[in-house]
DNA sequence: CGGATTCTTGAAGTCGCTCAACGAACGTGG
DNA sequence: CCACGTTCGTTGAGCGACTTCAAGAATCCG
């Protein structure tokens, strides 16, 4: 039993569009990307509302009826899923800039539930409109299919480390890949606080909360990164990258450091 | 170390468009879903050629310029990623009416590899040509965008059991979807063929070979199916789906018949 | 029929989990 | 500001679920 559904009512604010896409820092990697102006100024008018949320609260949750994709303006949220039994399983975090919602196109209902893990501010985007904008500005749709596909291919990589990578290769690619998306926003590729907590990193990369703990110990008496509380710097962002690569070669959580194993059972490809 | 990667040239048969999608069977879930015959007439168009495959060969190769979807006419494929290590990782296997490559529209080239798992013929969909269509047909633009959000939710449901479950559940969950996506193409939910390995399953479900074979055989054993080779038959479905939402507790792979031990670290959520 | 691949079965080993206790950070209110 | 409970994170010991390693048995296929 891992955190249960945190049910909160959304804060509405009034709908305060103060600021239009054309105006955010992020207009160049959300949803209106590459518009002109007069295309932008048709997505401003169909983005009705921006909400904002308290950590904790939910954006929407599993069964809800599908009307909006949600871009994220600032803070962070995750998306989660209940499996079979009944435990949650973290499918993604999104930061600014990156749209929620797309998987719930195919069923008109939500499949899963996004909480945000800090105070954040959303744009809601209703799907009707937006799919009427479609017509008019091609290059939005061509920019919302990559969008999706690129959703896919994220998905892809996450069953690729949790389904044939070691505990410490999935970390360190974790912290790599949050590396990047902080760079690709214009901020430090190397320091950076984690927004999300242990159980949730150790959650979405399939491991206990405890996994993460010893690794990220490990990985500082490395030198490879330095840590206090949620603050993270790679220091050594060449050796967290070689075993994320697994050219290191990995080794296991609970190491017995006196017997140096030469570990040869997953042997590179050809 | 995993299957070599299988590179051969692709059959090319002469552009024989000797059947329309109006009157392929699958006409219902795949792309042209929903058509009305002018926008299939359309759609046929554009369908340049269907093309055949044998077991073994690729469809597409990582790397590979994006230039088409594919659809499956008939026949299983799968795809798979190199993670950084050189292991290969299934993320999916594809059936008649499903459709390959939607990863690649992000980045306009291939991250995955598909190779068909058995002789199979698949029809060629420019995704340019298609581009252009969906200014015409807009009802087919909103299937493909369902098309998209449900390959996401597939994913999601990998991340899912890969993440958190059992060996035991995800072996159960992975057979009771083949037979629903049987089922849904007009074949018997609990009498069907495997058309992948051992190895691909293991690989897909994030196990080993041997592990599968030592499920497949409890399963047997259990009485919840029968197999000859890849021959299968779910026997008892309400056990397996018991197992796979994890209401009966989940066993190890390797039991020890002996002591029944009362499993409940996993407890299940309010 | 051979030879290669695929699958099965067994025994031993290990990666990461469970369980448990402690410590640190964070709010909240006194 | 400091007690206070609460959430969150760390650390240790043991063990369990699955893997690895190693043969052997089927099956496929030319």
């Amino acid at each position: 039993m891992k955190n249960a559904i945190h049910i909160a009512s959304v804060t509405t604010l009034p709908n305060r569009v103060q600021t239009k896409c054309a105006t955010c820092a992020l207009n160049n990697m959300c949803l209106p990307q590459g518009l002109d102006e007069a295309g932008a100024g048709s997505f401003d008018r169909i983005v009705v509302r921006r909400r904002r949320l308290e950590r904790g609260e939910n954006l929407f949750s599993t069964g809800d009826d599908f009307k909006n994709l949600y871009a994220v303006r600032f803070g962070h949220l995750k998306a989660f899923r209940i499996n079979p039994s009944g435990d949650q399983q973290v499918v993604g975090f999104y930061m600014p800039g990156e749209v929620l919602g797309l998987d719930a196109i195919g069923t008109d209902s939500h499949h899963s539930t996004a909480v945000a893990l800090e105070d954040s501010e959303i744009c809601e985007i209703p799907f009707a409109r937006l799919d009427e904008l479609f017509g008019e500005l091609p290059q939005m749709q061509r920019h919302f299919h990559r969008l999706m596909s690129k959703e896919i291919m994220r998905e892809q990589s996450a069953m690729m480390f949790l389904g044939s990578m070691m505990a410490e290769q999935r970390l360190a690619l974790f912290l790599l890949n949050l590396g990047k998306s902080y760079a690709a926003r214009g901020y430090s590729a190397t320091s950076f606080q984690l927004r999300m907590s242990r159980e949730d990193i150790g959650n979405y990369l399939g491991m206990t909360i405890e996994s993460v703990s010893r690794l990220i110990l490990r990985f500082k008496e490395k030198g490879w990164l330095r840590v206090a509380n949620r603050e993270v710097e790679l220091v050594d962002r060449a050796s967290i990258e070689a075993v994320a690569s697994g050219m290191a070669n990995a080794e296991p959580i609970a190491s017995r450091p006196r017997q140096t194993r030469a570990r040869a059972h997953m042997a590179v490809a050809a």
